[in-house]
DNA sequence: TCCATTAAACTCGTACTCCGAGCATAAGCC
DNA sequence: GGCTTATGCTCGGAGTACGAGTTTAATGGA
């Protein structure tokens, strides 16, 4: 190595790109052969061989024979190194929290899963941020310096490190990083709604797409637009609160602070209201079981108008983000299966006319639950695969 | 050269890296000196010395003594190589269209501009396009083939290369590529206000800014959300439409054929609704002489009103995204300063509470008029310093 | 069974770019 | 006129990707 004394490397401008891109690649498409992920980058044959060759020294990549596919030399499948690096993706919950490890192909392993005693997680929060960092020091003991993340996906509001609670407008801020004091392990934190949207772009139903929109309702309605994989979340992080814009009746304040929010139409507080019943304590379960009651008129109408309520906002974001596709995730998924002509025809006559030829398309989300840790995994991949970290890691070998 | 016979040199990857990186720094930062470039770049004194050498010899930039700072030997400032490629950027509004070359500074060269003889452009828009063409044909002329793209801000929705037309609901699409029809040259077509955007993020109010919200108010209202100065242009470049989600009076159907558009709420048409007159043939106009005549009591109520309301679309779609700034051009910057606490109130209110410790600034743009003008041409720049087009330019010279 | 065909991997030499170290240069300052 | 300072230049070396040519491991047909 070239580095000497205290001095550090200092990264050669692209001197990782090439295995950033072919790592990237085996995360989007698991199970990806060598000579695929070859054509994909336009690597010449000898490129190729030269950066396996190079992953495959560090412990970043396995090749195993590919099933043949007729004539021809076979190729090898390329898979995360029983010796590589490993992240740890968690997410937090008003229910509870999940964690799971992930290598380089976004595989989730050890999935561990928590309920909270307490319904009202702010009762709890300083018992669930010692559970979670139970669980880091735990990955960091069966994965040791394998270990290189922890990405932390959280029901809420995120700034920067931070869980914005609005316990009835006090807007304190919590500090998520004890999960990872001590550990010596970055911490990458981000909305559940947003990394589930991750999620859809790089392996779901959006995968592909250069523009993708992701709706996820459960109390209220979150989402993201990604842009080639990777999340508008704006300059604190806090991006993606369509919940709160001003779709709805101007007259009516959301717990938020601002008026008129979209979140008070969606979610089972709307539908309690449709009802004349009073505000539930526990909206989503309470819109759950309302949505298996369906055979009942007045429910089926006030859901129709929740999902129509749905359709029409998601429209005004299609005009105005212009996706090639929009996914569904939560609540938003049984409300449109309930009502699917309501939902169509308030979708379609809240688009511009020019888009109403030919739509973007709006599905159902391939991960629904898995959703957010499966970004909160990818987000850290992105991470430890980035042209300095591999760097960092590459020192291990010299 | 390695390139031999009639294959192609293939781009080798990150080839040209560097001196793209160097390219777009002066576009930004236009008079940049080579030691600043260095430092902002990171690049050690041999490869800076290199990279200028190279885009010295293939005339892509001279460099011209700098004013002594201080000690230590002088730097040079990095300019644009007088016979270095250049691109037309060109701007069709409803009153008339405009035109400027510029070179890899982003300074704008023989500035022209016309007016239509029609107030409907649609009724002469051939007419227009022809005009186009031949400006096209004179910049030709005048710069040969130092000239490499053609750039084009369009006043209306574009999808691709068309402009989306709306006579009364028809919807039908103008093909703009006539414009560079037998130049060879490529044509990059963008909606104006995304275009100006642009140029805010990169040399105007929202300089620096990571992401960025820029809202422009002519008729109707558009925008963009611009990151990393890029902006989110979506699926097919229709992008930014926020005139056309429904903030609005659901009642009310908008020209675009959704119902409730924040369009109907902001310009002109909306002034004139508040007074109880007839639409206006010419909204902008309109507006402009009103906000005139703030001192008659019904005009300043209603411009309160249409201020009102742009102020908490605004902060709705700060809740939404998260911007670091957002920029107002065209109308809605006498619109704010017509009423400023109404502003400033209205969009306090509409902010999610936490954003209100530090909201996001609201500035007026600095470029104003020339922004699309100037977002088109740095829009034309990035195309021809992509590390592709450099590969080609420098084919000239080997 | 053997051999042509095919797709992919490997080897080698080369080009390109960036870097560190050391040296040279042009200003200000005393 | 020397010292200080910031910057530019030269040189040798490292790292990566590539093209051309060769080798390898499968299929499929004679």
């Amino acid at each position: 190595m070239t580095a000497r004394g205290g001095v550090k490397p200092a990264a050669r401008r692209g001197q990782w790109q090439t295995a950033t891109d072919v790592l990237g690649l085996i995360a989007r498409q698991p199970g990806i052969t060598r000579a695929a992920a070859a054509r994909e980058l336009r690597l010449s044959t000898s490129s190729t061989t030269e950066v396996t060759a190079r992953l495959r020294d560090l412990h970043l990549l396995t090749e195993t024979p590919a099933p043949s596919q007729g004539r021809g030399r076979p190729t090898t499948v390329l898979r995360p190194h029983p010796r590589g690096p490993v992240v740890l993706a968690m997410e937090l919950r008003q229910a509870g929290w999940r964690s799971a490890a992930a290598t380089l192909d976004g595989v989730l392993l050890d999935q561990q899963s928590t309920r909270h005693r307490s319904r009202r997680p702010d009762a709890v929060l300083a018992a669930v941020l010692a559970a979670l960092r139970a669980g880091v020091d735990r990955a960091k003991e069966q994965y040791g310096d394998r270990l290189l993340a922890v990405s932390l996906a959280v029901a809420g509001t995120v700034r920067e490190d931070h869980l914005m609670q609005a316990p009835t407008l006090g807007w304190n801020t919590v500090d998520l990083s004890p999960v990872v004091a001590g550990s010596g392990l970055p911490l990458l934190v981000g909305n559940d709604a947003t990394l589930s949207g991750v999620a859809e772009a790089r392996t779901g139903a959006a995968a592909g797409a250069g523009t993708a929109l992701h709706l996820i309702v459960e109390v209220g309605i979150g989402g993201t637009l990604i842009i080639d994989g990777s999340p508008a979340s704006g300059a604190t992080g806090a991006g993606g609160e369509y919940g709160h814009i001003p779709f709805g009746d101007r007259r009516r304040t959301c717990p938020c602070g601002a008026r008129g929010c979209w979140d008070l139409e969606i979610d089972g507080r709307a539908l309690a209201e449709h009802l004349h019943e009073p505000e539930p304590d526990d909206p989503y379960s309470y819109a759950e079981a309302l949505l298996q009651r369906l055979d009942e008129r007045p429910i089926s109408r006030a859901v129709a108008k929740v999902t129509a309520a749905l359709a029409t906002g998601i429209a005004g974001l299609v005009n105005a983000h212009d996706p090639e596709v929009v996914t569904l995730g939560g609540l938003a998924v049984p409300l449109r299966a309930a009502a699917p002509a309501v939902f169509s025809t308030a979708y379609s006559d809240g688009l511009m006319t020019f888009h109403r030829a030919s739509p973007p398309a709006v599905l159902d989300s391939t991960h629904q639950q898995t959703g957010a840790l499966r970004g909160a995994a990818a987000v850290a991949l992105d991470h430890i695969t980035s042209e300095s970290a591999l760097a960092h890691w590459s020192d291990r070998f010299s």
